[in-house]
Formats: C-alpha cells, sequence, structure tokens
RNA sequence: GUGGCCGUAGAUCAGCUGGUAGAUCAUCGGAUUGUGGCUCCGAGUGUCGUGGGUUCGAAUCCCAUCGGUCACCCCA
C-alpha cells in the first residue's frame, strides 16, 4: 500500500497481533540465561562512532558501509550496529572488572545496519545476547553452546546446527592470515571481484564466500586448524570434550568466519532451518573476543566471550506460541442507564485482577455477545434495565451456554468461581 | 549495492491475446423491538503500489520509481 508516510524502508512495526510472540520470547529467554546467572545490562542504543571503528573494525563490511551514523553538534555518533561493542565500553567505563572476578550480563534490543532488506534481515532488527568476562574458558564456551542449543530446542526449532571453529589468538590469527594470503595471492585472477577485494582488506571473510568462483580456491585453502598455537589447540579440543560430555551435537568447521574483528579463538555459529526461514539461516553467532578488553582501555588481559541472537530469525524459525491477552469478562451493557453501571462494573472487577472489556459502544445484544466470543472472552455479564431494577447481572458462561442472574454484591465472587 | 521474480478490497488471490473490477475469508448489519460461536440473507470498502508514456480506451502493453521477495553480498 502506497501512503504519504510510511515507515522507513527495511524498518517494521511490530503490531498488537504479533507482540504476543515477541513477550513469550523475550520471557523465555530473560528466564533461560538468569537461570545460568546473568543479569540484565541495559546501554544506550548511541555510542560514540570510533567506538565501533575500533571494535568492530575498519575493513568490515560493517563499518565500512552499513552504521547509521551522524555528526551532532561536532561529535561523531553512531546507532548501534551490535551490543557488544557497548556492553564491553560500559564494563570497562564502570570498572566492573574491579568489583567481581568475573561478570555475566545479557541484553535485549534494537541494532541497525544499512543493508538490503531480505526476509530475516532488516535494517532495524533485533537482538539478544550475553557476555562473560573475566573467564578465560573453555568451560564457559561450552556451557555458553550448550544453553543456546537447549534454549532453542525448548523454543521448538528443528534442523539446529552447531558450527564451531577456533581462529587462534591474536598471534596466530595473524600468522594465518598472511599463510592464506600466500595461498590465495597466487590464484587471484581466478577469484571473485569481491573476493580480489578483500585478500587486501579482510582476506579471512574470502572463506565465507559461496561465489561459485571462489569454491575451489577456499576448498584448497590452508585451514586455520593447522595454524594455531599450542594453547589455542588446548582451549579448542578441551571444547570438543567438553561439548561432547554435554551431549551439545556440534561440527568443526574450519572455514568458519565471522564479519567483526574483535574475534579470537573460540568461534560458532547456530543455524536453522525450519519454519518461515529464508535463506537468512542464521540464527546466532557469538565466540571469544578476548583482546577486546583491553583495546578499548580496560583492564589488560581479560577475557570474555559472547553471542547475540536475531529475534527475527528465531520468531520465523519456531512455532511456540504468543502469550496471551485476551479478555476473560465481557460486559456488555444495554441502554444508558446500564452503560453508566457498565464502567462501575468492570471497575470492580479489575480491581479484582480480573481482565475485563466493557462494550462501551453499545449496540444490539446479539452485536455484543458476537464481540464477546471475537475476542475470546469466557464469561459475559449482560445488564439491562431489568437486571438494574433487580439488582442483579446476568452471568454468562460463553462456553458452556449456561446463564444465571447474580447479585450485584456476590458478582466478583461468582465470576472468580467461574473463572477458577 | 548488483541481478531475477512479484505488487489487484483488511487477508489470500482471480481477472485470457487492452474496453476503467470479482471470489473466498474476515468485518459490520439483519433473520420475533434483550441472548453468541453453526446456518441463511444483506452491506461496504478498492485513486488495480506510485508517476509518466502508447492508445479512442490500460489492472491488462512500455519506461521510471517505490515496496516486497529470491540469489549474490552480508550476517542476527
Amino acid at each position: 500500500m502506497s501512503r504519504a508516510l510510511s515507515a522507513v524502508k527495511g524498518m517494521n512495526d511490530i503490531l498488537p497481533e504479533e507482540i504476543g510472540r515477541w513477550h513469550a520470547f523475550e520471557g523465555r529467554f530473560r528466564a533461560a540465561v538468569e537461570l545460568f546467572g546473568y543479569s540484565e545490562i541495559r546501554v544506550p542504543i548511541i555510542e560514540a562512532t570510533p567506538l565501533y571503528v575500533r571494535s568492530v573494525g575498519e575493513g568490515t563490511d560493517i563499518v565500512d558501509k552499513e552504521m547509521y551514523s551522524f555528526v551532532f553538534h561536532d561529535e561523531p555518533l553512531t546507532v548501534r550496529p551490535e551490543g557488544t561493542a557497548g556492553v564491553v565500553r560500559a564494563y570497562v567505563e564502570h570498572q566492573l572488572a574491579a568489583k567481581e572476578p568475573t561478570s555475566r550480563v545479557y541484553y535485549l534490543g534494537p541494532m541497525f545496519r544499512g543493508e538490503r532488506p531480505a526476509r530475516g534481515r532488516y535494517r532495524q532488527f533485533y537482538q539478544a545476547g550475553c557476555e562473560v568476562f573475566g573467564d578465560a574458558g573453555p568451560g564457559v564456551d561450552a556451557e555458553m553452546i550448550d544453553m543456546l542449543v537447549r534454549f532453542f530446542a525448548s523454543l521448538s526449532i528443528d534442523g539446529l546446527e552447531v558450527l564451531v571453529n577456533s581462529l587462534g589468538g591474536k598471534g596466530t590469527k595473524a600468522a594465518y592470515r598472511e599463510r592464506l594470503v600466500a595461498y590465495l595471492r597466487p590464484m587471484q585472477a581466478e577469484l571473485s571481484e569481491d573476493s580480489r577485494r578483500r585478500l587486501e582488506t579482510n582476506p579471512l571473510r574470502i572463506l565465507d564466500s559461496k561465489h561459485e568462483r571462489d569454491q575451489a580456491a577456499i576448498a584448497g585453502a590452508p585451514s586455520v586448524l593447522d595454524c594455531i598455537d599450542d594453547d589455542d589447540k588446548r582451549h579448542f579440543d578441551r571444547l570438543l570434550e567438553l561439548m561432547t560430555k554435554l551431549g551439545t551435537p556440534f561440527r568443526v568447521e574450519p572455514r568458519l568466519v565471522r564479519g567483526l574483528d574483535y574475534y579470537a579463538r573460540t568461534l560458532f555459529e547456530i543455524k536453522g532451518r525450519g519454519g518461515d526461514l529464508g535463506a537468512q539461516n542464521t540464527l546466532c553467532g557469538g565466540g571469544r573476543y578476548d583482546g577486546l578488553v583491553e583495546e578499548l582501555g580496560g583492564t589488560p588481559g581479560i577475557p570474555s566471550i559472547g553471542f547475540a541472537l536475531g529475534i527475527e530469525r528465531i520468531l520465523l524459525a519456531s512455532t511456540f506460541g504468543a502469550d496471551q491477552a485476551t479478555a476473560s469478562v465481557f460486559v456488555a451493557p444495554l441502554g444508558e442507564r446500564a452503560g453508566a453501571e457498565a464502567l462501575v462494573l468492570g471497575r470492580e472487577l479489575r480491581e479484582a485482577g480480573i481482565k475485563t472489556l466493557v462494550e462501551t459502544r453499545g449496540g444490539s445484544l446479539k452485536a455484543m455477545l458476537r464481540r464477546a466470543n471475537a475476542v475470546g472472552a469466557r464469561l459475559a455479564l449482560v445488564v439491562g434495565d431489568g437486571e438494574l431494577d433487580r439488582g442483579v447481572v446476568q452471568l454468562k458462561d460463553l462456553a458452556a451456554h449456561a446463564q444465571a442472574d447474580v447479585t450485584r454484591d456476590s458478582l466478583v465472587a461468582a465470576v472468580r468461581e467461574k473463572l477458577a
């Protein structure tokens, strides 16, 4: 539909009819991660642009072309494209490292990236994520992945696929990068245009290319796992051992890389298949970013790991039901006197904690009862002149097709009993 | 950002090789002036995504544009 005013491309309204599933998801997510000791942290949606340039990294697509950046009173600002950078900034700024040995936080909220929208990919999209600071793993790594797999399964998402890899720490990451470039350079003529450009800017990303021209080159590329040092290797092997012990399904994918620079060591991604999920089937991505706290000015040596999951994608991939918001009681008044009384009745019921909808528009009784059914009410209260004169209300059990007059005084109790 | 496909009532769609619109569901009303979910009857709504062009005449052809979607890309 074309209107004079419409939402900005790639940004969507979440309407009342859909919000139930969002609430359901949010509730389940909070419950699931709080069980593991995570506490919510809320950080601003706008941060200084250099924060993202330094953490996500120059040469990444996010920083190079997808950020909503602007200058406000001479200050370069960016609407957050991801959640980790802001959380790390807050962790460093408030010196949480000095207050507790490890910190576990989670967040929930909108992120913004100027990509071309498609199913499961929007310019304003919602992520939920967790971060753990101060634990070098690999126990947390395994616990975190297992937590996610179980959480997704509880949401009845099928076809889950867990991919894990290790990029190695700072030193080995750089060494591998050189080795990869040395391998690819001789065959650069055969590579796709994008990959040729990335050879200079971000060679690791070439491994992730689905371009047909790149497949042969990628297949023969040296594996990161052959380049990582002994420490990294021990960490990774222990992670796999723990996941096996937990029974968490996984697949080692040596070509798994991410589009953000801060990752090091453990890297994982969880994909889904079912539901209405389209081509954008990565439900969750995460990994270690051991050097980031120091990079952003925090205490050196504080390790960290985290993940972010895409809420829209989870909603597309799953079938769990919405939180119900329908009214329990529908009040149908006939006439003006009853209309006034209906408001009073409604107030009494709500004060007793009963979800009540008063038909303030009036109309024929037939129409009102139809509406009572349509909104999913369990009980209807019919009030007309006859009832008012007798000091009663007609209490109707919609499912049972039964009705009885109830005195005004005993109404709340009678309704309670019916709903119990 | 590049390329393909699509865009008709609130929703899903029909409308052949051009003669200015229909179905189903939903909505609302009615079927003894106060009793519902089924049934029956009735009603309404559309600048046929938008703008321009071809034509006596376009939802139907052409161009552009916007939006959606798929692939690339990217990633959640």
